[in-house]
DNA sequence: ATCTAAACTTTGTCTTGCAAAGTTATACTT
DNA sequence: AAGTATAACTTTGCAAGACAAAGTTTAGAT
């Protein structure tokens, strides 16, 4: 009927969730502006970009703005397609959820 | 900008997300059938269902069938409320994901 | 009494999230 | 050059939780 496995684990997991849905957003997010937005700590933060830099779904920026070095996060084309994924099978739940 | 706290952690879980989604298309379902459909072993799909019954979200009806003792389960009033509720956020992500 | 299947419990392993503290990098100030 | 400040990253350690496998309990059938 259903299935689960096609939930990206990866994707799945709540934090990395929240990144990718703002990822999603927009073209690119500096470290900070994630961070406020998500309310992690650094190093957690850190760790899941980290995570889905390694799986190809995020790249990763570098460059100094107003003297202050920043580092900014994109989805890749990869990470759009996998989200892109992840949000049908979300939808299908949804419309599960409601009898539909 | 999004609150992902309100991703209600009990149900998010790859495994309960699977019960969930399942017991709201049905009154009720047997266990054999969900543990079928979802390919958990009995340990594990028989601790989820009980981590979802001790929040309150499942109650448990024991009887007999074809000479048979036979489980079934189903969502509570709270249960469907809060699986509700969290449909609601994945809709905002499916949503925010595609950029409406 | 024994068999069988359903349902449940126990046990142990392994992964993973997460925070805290420490480290490195960069640029400014004195 | 030395010190300061902030961003970004790494390391460490812990705690929670998923999961499977094996063992236990229950209840009816033979």
């Amino acid at each position: 009927m259903f299935d689960f496995d096609k939930l990206d684990k990866l994707i799945h997991e709540r934090g990395r969730l929240g990144i990718m849905t703002l990822l999603a957003t927009r073209a690119s997010w500096p470290f900070q502006d994630l961070k406020a937005e998500l309310k992690m700590s650094d190093g957690n933060l850190v760790t899941h970009l980290r995570t889905l830099h390694d799986a190809g779904h995020v790249a990763i920026t570098k460059e100094v703005q107003n003297d202050r070095p920043q580092t900014s996060y994109a989805l890749t084309a990869k990470g759009r397609a996998a989200f892109t994924e992840y949000l049908a099978v979300l939808e299908s739940i949804v419309k599960a959820g409601r009898n539909e």
